[in-house]
DNA sequence: TATTGTTATACTCTATAACTATA
DNA sequence: TATAGTTATAGAGTATAACAATA
């Protein structure tokens, strides 16, 4: 075991937000999996369960969008869920093509208990913050998500790194055999 | 195109921590792909070359755990890597089992530029918080991510969910053929 | 015996393309 | 012609298992 390990790593990638994002992320995953194991689709089961249980029906293109799945895993995700009884896909009655993703009464209440204990495990994920700290970082954290989703075209950074002068060499992103 | 859009599916899910953490990290990675589209490895690929810069070198073990990839991915990504001559291997003195990974002269002038680039990226996709809300971010989820850096094992959250009492039904995790 | 790194293989997950039905 | 949804399939990505070298 190399002294070089922990603390060292951290500190060397402290400031990209790249880095800090994707960690509590799968922090997050990680503590969650447990609560979400039996749930057909895992988070993104929650995820599409917490939409379908809304006043206002959203259609399954829509929901995936806001989803970032693409929506041919919608189908699949969604058949799941509508065999374990927790959605149902209904006509939309303005557009034959569509359907609407509406939550089962026990897909209501799964939600109601799942949604308890994601709760928990989310309070888990901040506990090294206070409660003023988790607030805000929920509140920043929510207004970025809102304004990623509300324009999701992402045209700018295209213009942003229009410069694009290959810092190393057009390698093919795939593996090669050598050594 | 049904009313029931953005904006709803958006308030369905504002409380959920995980929505909002993974909807920002896509933002982070759609947004930064182009950068880092040349590069071996991509995303994984700055993050390795980052921490092959530092004084201290770190092993591909213990690269991989802290960024929460698999030894044997990780072999490959450092193949790619040290074919484009970004990094090298050298031998642990201290145990032959093991590789130091640093990067080359090549590797750390790329990684200069790719800093530069991907600060501006960050800064976009934070694009709507003032100077003060984007310190903060920063901040919290960095300390977020050391925490659930140093403590991997993440043992509580299993006791904090031990009472999995199947909220819908044991589905195996897999879609089922039937409509 | 346990651990680091490598390799091959099997597996999962994702996305492409083609199709149906609506618009 | 374009879009919502479905399906099959190819492809990318991941992890398992087995191995060699070292501890």
């Amino acid at each position: 075991m190399t002294p070089a390990s922990a603390e060292t790593c951290a500190t060397a990638l402290h400031a990209d937000l790249g880095w800090a994002l994707g960690t509590v992320f799968r922090a997050y995953l990680k503590a969650s999996d447990a609560v979400v194991a039996d749930l057909p689709g895992g988070h993104r089961g929650y995820q599409i369960l917490t939409t379908a249980a809304r006043a206002v029906p959203a259609t399954q293109l829509s929901i995936a969008q806001h989803l970032g799945v693409d929506r041919t895993v919608m189908t699949y995700l969604l058949d799941d869920l509508a065999g374990a009884g927790l959605i149902e896909r209904r006509a939309d009655p303005a557009d034959r093509r569509a359907r609407h993703i509406v939550a089962t009464d026990q897909g209501r209440s799964a939600l109601a208990d799942l949604s308890r204990r994601l709760g928990e495990v989310e309070e888990h994920v901040l506990v090294c913050l206070d409660a003023d700290e988790r607030t805000a970082l929920r509140g920043l954290l929510r207004r970025l998500a809102l304004h990623a989703d509300a324009r999701d075209p992402v045209a700018d950074p295209c213009q942003l790194v229009a410069d694009t002068a290959a810092p190393t060499r057009p390698t093919p992103r795939r593996r090669g055999r050598a050594r």
